[in-house]
This record gives C-alpha cells, structure tokens and sequence, in this order.
DNA sequence: CTAAGGATTAACT
DNA sequence: GTTAATCCTTAGT
C-alpha cells in the first residue's frame, strides 16, 4: 500500500494522529530484512498541554531536542535501562508532539522478529508492549531522528481507515507521575485485537 | 509479585 | 564535575 507522506505526520491534533495511526502498518528494513506489522495500540504525547510529555512546557534537552523538528521523524529513546521505545513526532516545527507505538500485529518477517525475540512461535509478547515492537522489528535507540518517509522505517496505509468505534481509549501507562494529566485517555487499543499490549 | 538495567536530569558541590 | 532519583518495561519467580 501507498507509504505515508511527510505532510501526514505534520497535522496539528496529535490525539486525532494517534487514532488514526491505529489500523496503519509499521515496516523496517534493518539487517537486510524486510519486517513490519499492523499497528494495534498507540498513546498520544503533547508537549503543549502535558505533563507526561519529555517535552511539556518547552524542556528543551539533547534528549528532546527533535521534537521541535517538524513530523515524521522518529522518537527512540531508552526506557528503565533496557527497552528502546518507538514514538513517532508530530505536528510542525517547535510544536513537540509524538505518539508512542505500543503495539503491532505481525505482518511480515515473521521468522526474524521471532529470531531477534527469541521465541518459537508467534504469540502476544512477540510485539505487544512498547519495547517488544522495537526489538522484532530491529530499532534501536541509532534511529534517533531516521526520517520515516526513507526506506529503513517507514508507514504505509492498509485500505480504509479503522472506524472510531473500533478503538478503545483509556489512561496511558506508566505515567503516574504526570499529576492530572495522567488521566487523559490518550492511549487507543484495537477494540478486537488480540496483539494489544498486556499492560492494564 | 519483584528485580534488573542504563540513560537522563535536576540539584547539588 | 558529581550524585541520587526517576523512568512511556519486561522476564522470571
């Protein structure tokens, strides 16, 4: 299907994007292996509004720096010393927007995402979960600001878009610490998906 | 349920 | 420069 131009990732409502992106699919071309899948769970991130945001108010670091790039780069960071976790910045320039990818349903490269998780079949813990997707699909925190419309990670559209009243939309995880703003229901699941993270 | 793990950051000298 | 607290998690008891 057709990849996901530029202009895509540069639409102001960040919570509207990540609903979107769900029913999207995630490719890398890493290790000279094609992989990729069906994008199920993501949360959305406004550097504007909130405080679970690494960028809230403006905290402009080396690590955030490219959030005030405009869209369609990717966000990899390290989280609790081992997971890399895929966010996809949105929005233009100077406005730090992102949504996180917490979840895919394999599509492709099956055998390589099982070999670099080390399992033996197919089941949920082989992308569901923030870090699982990094590590099937190959990105590691090197693909700190890889541009998404470029042939190692990239989106693509599948067909129509997934109708609103397929995603579910709760509470983000693990972002306790944002005070009121962790509340906000800017996380969305796939409502009959089985691939979803585990996390409650 | 809990421990592990390394980078980031704010708050100090 | 140094230190301590924190973190968008997972695998393994």
């Amino acid at each position: 299907m057709a990849k996901l131009p530029r202009h895509y990732y540069q639409q102001a409502d960040v919570v509207a994007l990540a609903q979107n992106l769900v029913g999207k699919a995630l490719y890398t071309h890493i290790d000279g292996v094609t992989t990729g899948g069906m994008i199920v769970e993501t949360e959305a991130y406004s550097g504007s509004r909130d405080r679970a945001c690494h960028a809230f108010l403006h905290r402009r670091t080396q690590r955030t720096a490219i959030f005030y790039q405009p869209g369609g780069l990717a966000y990899v960071y390290l989280c609790y010393g081992i997971h890399a976790l895929f966010n996809i910045i949105t929005n233009v320039a100077e406005a730090p927007d992102a949504v996180l990818i917490r979840a895919i349903e394999p599509l492709e490269g099956i055998g390589t995402m099982l070999r670099r998780r080390g399992l033996a079949r197919a089941q949920r813990k082989l992308t569901g979960g923030p870090g699982c997707v990094t590590q099937a699909l190959g990105i590691t925190t090197a693909d700190y600001g890889e541009e998404l419309t470029g042939d190692r990670i990239w989106l693509e559209t599948r067909g129509d878009d997934v109708d609103a009243n397929r995603l579910i939309a709760s509470p983000r995880v693990g972002v306790g610490y944002a005070g009121e703003d962790a509340q906000l229901p800017w996380r969305f699941r796939l409502r009959d998906s089985s691939w979803t993270s585990p996390a409650k």
